[in-house]
DNA sequence: GTCTATAAGAAGATAGAC
DNA sequence: GTCTATCTTCTTATAGAC
């Protein structure tokens, strides 16, 4: 039973690095250690194999976004993470997202996986803005909306902060799934992009 | 002789619809009107159909950038254009930027067909960032630090300010690239983006 | 420059032995 | 569950007539 997930896994590399429709499934299988009609077994097309890895993908999506809207949903234990928001913490939050996003084996070659396959049918274009784009920023911006109602933040439109926020940590993270030796130069980019966040957004300075 | 564009343009378009593994010759033929075989009279394979587009678009480009860059080596020229910096001068440059690159048809395609293709070579790695990431940024940085020398903006680090410019505008253009339908949802946040881009860094606010 | 005919190979998938 | 052998279809590309 563990060679129908390494099926899964090794279709998933080989996607993310040369596309679905470049990759044969006797790539796949070759990779896997085993023939290609042995794939059969396991799952029924090729196909089928990518819609295994979009439902895994689904699975750890729910996962890892239940967990951060517990946050959300729960403004005391909030008050107690946000209360002391400096700019170091709020450097961590983005490099840390960075750095999740763009280091966490599933997440990067699905993104990379999620990228070439796009503009082939709308479900997927829209799970790339689902996952890219409307949720990273309805997250910001509610964490921004808390920092505004604790009187940390200057009061402004939280989706637009939202936006400020994290399209930058966004341009730099496709940069760097293109040009990978360019991530000491985007992680510093991107710290400057923040201190700068922060000096123009938070309420008082105390630097 | 126009045949032989005729095909550079149905398979830019193809591409741009399907990604470049996933169109036969067969199919830009059909788009032509003509028979598989003929495209090879033109052309003598199909990754050479594909390079006559780089060609022809990297002729497209230079012509587009050395006019912009005229500006930036022509300071005169740009006190003029540049000393009447107002909030709707700014959003009408992010606007204008926004939907040239959003409507364009030959930039459009092109643009696509590059997000499809951009992890098959490192060549179209470094092209894709060029044209996408790394030329608008150093655009914007070049505007800003006149407008910071010209008194009109706050002085601050041009690169950081350019990414604040340029990024959400970026990931608002890949969002409508996948899901048109949501222009005018972009175009308003773009706006409200810009607005408060000007508030933060403007000097003189006259509002 | 366009066509028909066809080569030559790769792809996804199935049958059936073990 | 894995294999070999095979089927079918699609693909790029060429040959050669008109």
């Amino acid at each position: 039973m563990n060679t129908k997930f390494r099926i899964l896994d090794a279709a998933l590399t080989l996607f993310s690095e040369k596309g679905y429709h470049t990759v044969s499934v006797a790539e796949i299988a070759d990779a896997v250690g085993i023939k290609a009609p042995s794939l059969y077994k396991h799952y029924k097309s090729k196909r089928d194999i990518f819609n295994g890895i979009l439902s895994e993908m689904q699975v750890r999506y729910e996962k890892q976004t239940a967990a951060l809207q517990m946050n959300g949903s729960n403004p005391t234990a909030d008050a107690g993470i946000f209360s002391s928001v400096t700019e170091d913490s709020l450097i961590q939050m983005g490099i840390g997202l960075f750095t999740y996003f763009l280091h966490d084996d599933y997440v990067c070659r699905f993104r990379k996986m999620l990228t070439m396959e796009q503009f082939h049918d709308a479900e997927l274009a829209t799970l790339y803005t689902k996952q890219y784009a409307d949720d990273p920023l309805s997250y910001q911006s509610q964490i921004f909306s808390m920092l505004s109602a604790c009187g940390l933040f200057r009061t402004a439109y939280t989706d637009v902060m939202a936006l400020h926020f994290y399209a930058p940590l966004y341009l730099l993270l496709t940069l760097c799934d293109r040009e990978p030796e360019r991530e000491q130069e985007a992680l510093l980019l991107l710290e400057q992009h923040i201190k700068q966040f922060n000096l123009i957004y938070k309420k008082e300075n105390t630097q």
